[in-house]
DNA sequence: TCGTAATATTGCAATATTACGATAATAAGT
DNA sequence: ACTTATTATCGTAATATTGCAATATTACGA
C-alpha cells in the first residue's frame, strides 16, 4: 500500500500529475519565480532570499532539474541556475489545454 | 521535521502550490477527466472506470472537492458530481499567469 | 421500517516527502 | 597543494500521502 499506482493511468494522465507535482510545493515555486526575477542567471542566494537549509533549497533545485526545468548549470564556484523556457513553455501549454478540454467537455 | 513551511511564502506562492497540489496525483487528473466527459453528471462509477478502490476514490474525490472543485452534490443513492467550472477556470487562470509571469521575467 | 445500493469514514500499513545537520565534492584563487 | 566558497549527497527524523478492508452513514424503494 501507499505506492501511487501509475500504471492503471495513461500516459497523459501521469505527464500532467508529473508536471503539477514541481509546482505543488511552495518552495519550489519560490525557487522558480526567484530564479525568474534575476537579472543575471547566478543564484547561489536562493539560500538566502528564502528561509529554508542549504540542503533543502539545493534538494528542491534537483526536483526541479530532474523534471527538465533547469538549464546552463555550469559548474563554478557559484552555480548559474536558469529556467529551461522551451520545457517551461511546454509545462504551461500542457496544463492549460488539460484544463481548457477537460472545462469543455464537462458537463 | 519533515513539514512544509508555509509560513516563509507570500500567500501567492502557497496558493500556486495549493492549486498545483491538486493536480499532483494521476487518480486526481483521471477523475476531473472522467467528470468532465461525462453527458450527465451522474458519475457512480467512477470506481470501475478507475482501478482504485471505492474507498481511495471517495478519499481522492474529498481533496478535490475540499478545493472547491466539485458542485452539485446532491445526496441520494447516487451522488451528482460535477466540475465546478468557476473554480477551474479560476485555477487555470492563476496557473497560467504564474508560468506567464515566471517565464517574461526569466533570464 | 427494512433492505439495499451508493458513498463516507475509520484505522492501519506502506511508501513518499520534507527538512536539516554533517560531510563530501567541486572549482576558483593563492 | 592549500584554502575558501559553493553546491551536492548522506543519514536520519518527522510528517504527509496513498491505498484498502472494514464499518458507518445516507437515501431510496418496497
Amino acid at each position: 500500500m501507499g505506492v501511487t499506482k501509475r500504471f492503471i493511468h495513461s500516459d497523459y494522465i501521469n505527464e500532467i500529475a508529473r508536471i503539477a507535482k514541481v509546482f505543488a510545493h511552495p518552495a519550489r515555486v519560490s525557487i522558480l519565480k526567484y530564479i525568474s526575477e534575476q537579472e543575471s542567471c547566478i543564484c547561489n542566494d536562493l539560500v538566502d532570499e528564502i528561509g529554508l537549509s542549504q540542503a533543502t533549497i539545493s534538494q528542491h533545485l534537483t526536483v526541479i532539474a530532474d523534471a527538465g526545468l533547469l538549464k546552463g548549470i555550469y559548474k563554478g564556484k557559484a552555480k548559474c541556475y536558469c529556467i529551461n523556457l522551451e520545457t517551461f513553455e511546454n509545462f504551461r501549454e500542457t496544463l492549460n489545454s488539460f484544463f481548457i478540454t477537460t472545462k469543455s467537455k464537462c458537463c
